[in-house]
DNA sequence: CAATAATGTGTGTATTTTACACAATAAATA
DNA sequence: TATTTATTGTGTAAAATACACACATTATTG
């Protein structure tokens, strides 16, 4: 990075300089949103709040803040799920950055998006503001902003994402069932899969820790309950995946 | 996105008072950093500048800018590459975004970071600038700011990137032998790879158009070159990978 | 014309992926 | 308490893919 634009001048700066400079510079509004999934009923949900601008004003729109002068940016993006959520400890994830000189009506605002997952039922027990819903992710039609956009992006990179990191399980309870794993790979990828692959896949990674407990409270025969070993993956995890497009 | 920090505040905003707001809010400087990657006599290569900063004074950094205040910041990554390669329908893509409070010695600078690959024989033609060179990926031990840190970012990405979609052919020419092919996947994933199945492989997935041509003054049996087939790849191109971790 | 350095090609084996069916279990209901 | 319902748990064969591996050919150089 340089300061200037006058590019190859080959004067060195000292710091004062440097700093009059980045004062007197041309700065931009810097916000962080937070695209935060959820996985519950079978499906993608993400958390949106009522847009509070009047322009948008029967929109929704995703949590987001403007970031501080003495905020790191991964700091910001917690911030707002600490806030919003009540969660810590959170899948919490860096996308992309959204920065085009016309996005926000009010001036120049680039916004740093993060994705975020999250256990809805950790979530449940403090819905206290009526302004934040979950909605279906394959149902959104517009939002405030360029948020639909955002979303999209962020939907894809998690399609992705999901079929080579084990960041899905952090959208379910600690101890699940391959049922319920299964059900949040499909709904997340918008696909069918064979169950009995779908378990033999699973078990040959082999991260996946028998809890001994079943499931309770379901109407049907209770499966296996299983936790996945982050630990035994960060030490396994493949690095070569072969070339392939 | 929203505008204030009294987050639930259930008022509307005015478009005027969304202005007044954005406009006496904290501002950072925002700049955007290019990652210039290029491929010569095998090796994986960085184009970095030397620091006119006088603190980093015996070090390089990447090349970057700050963003002016009605540049979109792709179109801010673009100049830079303009700039300073002369080159233009170059392969550009975000990255990351770094903001940490102390990352800049001068007041908070908040930069994009974008990676851009390029054919090197193109931009042999105008090397007028000599505070500017080719590095070794691999040889490179400190940068300026954190430049050492976004560069090791960079290559990470890239070394994923390039097993999932067909950047690197971005980094040869137009038309190029298989052994070319080869050497820049082993020299960007840092490892051997066996010929005869590399080839299978990438006649498998049936992108490469025979150009009909030879290569040129090479000290032994020329190879055939091949073009890569864009349009077909973008027809065609996997969505789904499998799940794999 | 010999030496050098790389091209172009195929097969067998191991591994991975896919398609596919049935008995067992727990809960709910009649 | 017997039946229905929904889901669990399990295996195999076939197909596709990945991997390991060797030799004759071709152009250039000295």
């Amino acid at each position: 990075m340089e300061t200037t634009n006058h590019a190859i001048s080959k004067q060195t700066k000292t710091l004062k300089g440097l700093q009059s400079e980045v004062q007197s510079i041309n700065r931009v509004a810097l916000s962080v949103d937070c695209v935060i999934f959820g996985f519950d009923e079978n499906k993608l949900k993400v958390l949106l709040i009522r847009s509070d601008v009047k322009k948008y004003q029967s929109k929704w729109s995703l949590l987001g803040d403007l970031v501080k002068p003495e905020e790191d940016l991964d700091a910001a993006a917690y911030a707002i799920l600490k806030k919003r959520t009540g969660l810590k400890n959170v899948y919490l994830e860096q996308v992309h950055t959204f920065g085009d000189v016309k996005r926000h009506p009010a001036g120049r605002v680039v916004t740093v998006v993060y994705c975020s997952l999250i256990n809805v039922q950790n979530y449940r027990l403090k819905i206290l503001d009526n302004e934040i819903h979950w909605h279906d992710v394959k149902n959104i039609s517009d939002l405030a902003f360029d948020h639909k956009i955002i979303l999209d992006t962020c939907y894809s990179w998690l399609q992705k994402r999901v079929q080579k990191h084990p960041l899905g399980f952090s959208l379910l309870p600690a101890k699940f069932s391959l049922r319920e794993l299964q059900s949040l790979y499909e709904a997340i990828l918008d696909i069918k899969l064979d169950r009995r692959n779908f378990r033999k896949k699973f078990f040959a990674m082999d991260f996946l820790i028998d809890s001994g407990e079943e499931e309770q409270n379901v109407p049907h025969r209770p499966g296996r309950l299983y936790k996945f070993d982050y630990e035994k993956y960060e030490k396994k995890k493949k690095t070569w995946s072969g070339i392939d497009f």
